[in-house]
DNA sequence: CGGGTCTTTGACATTCCTCAACTCACGTGG
DNA sequence: CCACGTGAGTTGAGGAATGTCAAAGACCCG
């Protein structure tokens, strides 16, 4: 099920979206490989890892697997605020603060790994450019927020969904997790709900209509993407929010 | 109409929000003060700080006044991300980016200052407590986005707005901004509808509820919250995401 | 006094939600 | 091998929340 190697290859989709955001030394590559390798661990689709209100003190990297990031109201009514994909950070500095504000669950089995946080900050003094990468990760998860903000706000329905599958599509695209026009999507329709503010009943239908359309191809937890230009449009995506990635433009990783 | 003094006084909001998030050691307040009286800068309502797609290579602070950060959608749609009250960054670490994502503009007429990124980066490399502080404004921020997104995507109209009410009003106290159950509001239906997802028509009903209701009085720039309780209550208001704050439970400020 | 912006109101259209049921695939235990 | 249960996806019908259009007040300022 899990496309998994040595732990060299684990740390890979880490390292190179972290060199997108900022160049890595060599050391630090060396340093991170060795923190991940040393904090390993796995867990299965539906767990909660983190809990609403709890103190944070460590920090962890998605090696494989989804995650997501939700809070729940009183009365039940749930939003997914983000979605964690493989090589990315649940929140380098959250740490920083008293308690967590949202819980985190896993959407697929997960391989992870671990840094306590003294070791984490051992790093980040000792390897500058890897200290950097991890602001710009912090950063780049404001403005990815931000995106979700008027996705929400202003789209409508149809808009709201396109716009969630490029946007996962080209977050996973530059660590090498989509396939030509494909990428897994390892989520339910009423996950997919919770994410987009929608009922599950309006979803489906948003989804049919969006099949319908040609514009995308959904089924055994996969999406295609038959033309990327096409979803955009209707989705009214504008990449700009994602530039970090710019950079990877020139020399094309592996 | 803006209560200012010397800039001792105008750099005062800053100074406390900035102890709050993490105690600021007193060279570090020295360095702050002497900072911000390097670079004042006054900008009348209306005005675009900064445009999306900009370069950033400075860090602003907000010494009195509101802006908001917005995104439009191709079609004119927009929605604001966020407000920038006095006391608050225009992102500490947003020249991280290579541009940024959103546009800057004024609400009323703004006293900030204006710290160059080299200064910036000397100052957060010579005082500890000052760049762990901005880093947690920056985690703050974060969490204050995923609120809104859930604000967004699952609450109805009247928690909607209640609960941009409750916010506000719960940042603007710790920083001394806040008078007995008032506080400043200067911003105008049109904006709070582009804040909240709603229509301006369907806003201006929504407030009129709440009016009804006894849980607000809005008049002449001014929000009274007569029972913050039972506002926070038909808000779904759950202040965890703001517990940064919560050392401000000890040493009421002033 | 005139023009602008902001707020408010009414009437109507539309999107999206709720409820309820049915299908389909899959796995489990009798 | 089949009955059953469960979770996910799908469909229909009706209703509630919210948007759109249009116009009228309210207020401010030159």
């Amino acid at each position: 099920m899990r496309s998994q190697g040595n732990e060299g290859g684990l740390a890979q989709a880490v390292v190179r979206r972290l060199n997108l955001l900022r160049p890595l030394s060599e050391s630090a590559v060396a340093a991170l490989e060795r923190a991940i390798s040393e904090g390993l661990f796995r867990a299965g689709p539906g767990e909660d890892l983190v809990a609403e209100g709890d103190p944070i003190d460590s920090v962890r990297v998605v090696l494989s697997g989804w995650l997501f990031r939700h809070k729940t109201l009183e009365d039940g009514r749930r939003q997914i605020v983000n979605f964690i994909l493989p090589g990315e950070t649940c929140d380098a500095h959250a740490y920083l603060l008293p308690a967590i504000d949202h819980s985190i669950s896993t959407a697929t089995s997960v391989a992870y790994a671990e840094i306590k946080r003294p070791h984490f900050e051992t790093l980040m003094a000792s390897e500058r450019t890897l200290a950097e990468a991890f602001m710009c990760e912090t950063v780049l998860n404001n403005a990815i927020q931000r995106e979700w903000t008027i996705n929400l706000g202003r789209r409508a329905a149809l808009e709201k969904v396109a716009h969630l599958f490029c946007e996962i599509y080209e977050r996973l695209r530059p660590v090498g997790h989509a396939d030509g026009n494909s990428c897994s999507f390892p989520v339910t329709q009423m996950d997919l709900a919770d994410a987009t503010g929608l009922s599950v009943v309006h979803l489906n239908r948003t989804v049919q209509e969006l099949r319908a359309a040609g514009l995308i191809i959904l089924r055994e937890r996969t999406l295609t993407i038959p033309d990327l230009d096409a979803l955009k449009s209707a989705a009214l995506f504008s990449p700009g929010y994602l530039q970090l990635y710019r950079q990877s433009k020139g020399p094309s990783p592996q």
